[in-house]
DNA sequence: ACTATGACTCCCA
DNA sequence: GTGGGAGCCATAG
């Protein structure tokens, strides 16, 4: 397990997002292991052309849509096709998910 | 090994 | 609500 990169990590945290909900880069980055890496998290996600993972359920701690690499209006548009209400450019809080694990598909 | 980078987050004015 | 500054971290060069 440790041979895996947190970069792997954050992969395999952001496939745990159920469709119709969002996940903070927190939460994600405290899957992988590291709670305060948030920023690498995002920064492993810009850097990575992953598209096997559904990378635009990753929104910020205070719900807005974030950065995309091909842009943020685009990451939107994904998020409202899968049913989430954004409203200038924020998810709202009751579709997203601060505490992320392999629970939270279940819900 | 060191420096720069950035899709973050918190705190304060 | 907005904006600037500092802290944090893995990864690339």
């Amino acid at each position: 397990m440790e041979g895996r990169s947190f970069a792997k990590r954050v992969c395999d945290a952001v496939k745990l997002i159920p469709e119709g909900k969002v996940a903070t880069y927190r939460a994600v980055a405290r899957c992988a292991g590291n709670p305060r890496a948030a920023r690498a998290a995002g920064n492993t996600l810009h850097r990575n052309p992953f598209r096997t993972v559904p990378c635009h359920r990753v929104v910020r701690s205070d719900g807005s849509v974030g950065g995309f690499a091909r842009g943020s209006g685009v990451k939107a548009a994904l998020l409202k096709e899968e049913g989430i209400a954004i409203h200038r450019k924020k998810v709202a809080p009751e579709y997203i998910l601060y505490h992320l694990d392999a629970h939270a598909a279940s819900h």
